[in-house]
DNA sequence: CCCGATTATTGCGCACTCCGCAAAAATTCG
DNA sequence: CGAATTTTTGCGGAGTGCGCAATAATCGGG
């Protein structure tokens, strides 16, 4: 009857563990040899369960790729929710959403994976996947547009502007990470963010030539 | 080697016909009896093609039912092209929308479509579809960026403004259509859109309180 | 109008996916 | 420890998506 209390047994820990073993395998040899030439079963093989078992987690592929994307985007909503609430929206989503990405930069940062971004490019250019990622967006956004209803008051069930800022909020996220996928010296992704946030809450303005 | 002229010849009539036979077919079946009760021998009956060719025209059932809605995003995007170049953006934007949602709005408005909306809700809420709308808008999506870009005389290559816009535009009409769906004595979708893009123009601001 | 060239449709086969079901294994709790 | 709960696993089957090659339809020049 509980909805998301963690009871932290042993069992809820290893269900856990297997899920995250089973996504990250499932992202690992899909960068490595291309969505196609992955089967369910090499995911499970490199999780160590069995085929079976990777259906009791997923549905397919997708969404055990897409899954890590989940995470991420729940956290960023949680780190907005637990923003001081006098502080401006705008300005309290730039400073979630960056918290969470800069959390995820610098944390393997080898000149190796050079080879690895370039699995990522490919990845996120599979239309497959591309589904799955939107998807999988759109499932948080309704958390996300919860979280700025409280912030603002306003009721997510009669008001559009809730959702409306998930799905900027959202659909910027993806836009800035797919400009910084696309850079060859990758820049920093926070920078893209800040920009793009600021362009949404001073309503898209056509820029001025910056040539 | 041409892009995307139309030879009209009888041949290209017949495949363009079959498509929208086949996608049509895939949408009335899926609202009447659920996405998984429907096969896609079922849906190339419904059109009368072999199974084998219904693979030939769409990679999936999901591909064919959103194939419509990435006519209608096209058909926006040309709309917007076709504004005078003097007309604000978001002014262009909105008349753009409007004008196509409009279109398809009153064409077919009986009362004995009441179940057909409960189908509808039914067919959008299906994950598998969800997935499938989205990546359909994304597709599109590229090709509205264009079109901003042109307008704006920015380069989606450098500047992430006119994918921003692109995005935020996607997911403001989803939201309205979702918005709308869901409402019960169901209004008129173009007001919401109007809303949507009213207040995307003027950068999300929290509202005040209307209640 | 007809005939060769081009293009679409179709049937067949196969690898893979996804899920229901029930047995087996693991974990929890009294 | 031992029974109850939950998870993992193997099996089986319905569906899917696509390559391949044969067949049918359309096109375009003579």
């Amino acid at each position: 009857m509980e909805s998301d209390d963690v009871p932290s047994g042993l069992r809820e820990r290893k269900k856990r563990e297997t899920r995250i073993a089973l996504s990250w395998a499932a992202i690992r040899l899909t960068v490595e040899r291309g969505f196609d030439n992955v089967r369910v079963e090499d995911i499970a093989a490199e999780a160590g369960v069995s085929p079976r078992t990777f259906n009791n987690y997923f549905a397919g592929k997708g969404e055990a790729i897409a899954a890590r994307q989940v995470e991420r985007a729940r956290a960023i909503a949680e780190e907005l929710r637990a923003r001081p609430a006098d502080e401006p929206l705008w300005e309290a989503i730039t400073n979630a959403a960056l918290a969470r990405f800069a959390l995820g930069q610098d944390s393997h940062r080898e000149p190796a994976d050079q080879q690895w971004v370039e699995g990522v490019r490919l990845m996120v250019s599979e239309p497959a996947l591309q589904g799955e990622f939107l998807k999988a967006a759109a499932a948080v956004e309704a958390e996300f547009a919860a979280v700025v209803a409280e912030r603002t008051g306003t009721d997510p069930e009669l008001d559009l502007y809730p959702k409306l800022v998930a799905a900027a909020v959202g659909g910027a996220m993806a836009v800035a990470v797919e400009h910084w996928l696309r850079t060859e010296p990758p820049g920093a992704v926070t920078d893209l963010l800040r920009d793009a946030f600021a362009q949404l809450s001073q309503g898209l303005p056509t820029p001025r030539r910056t040539t």
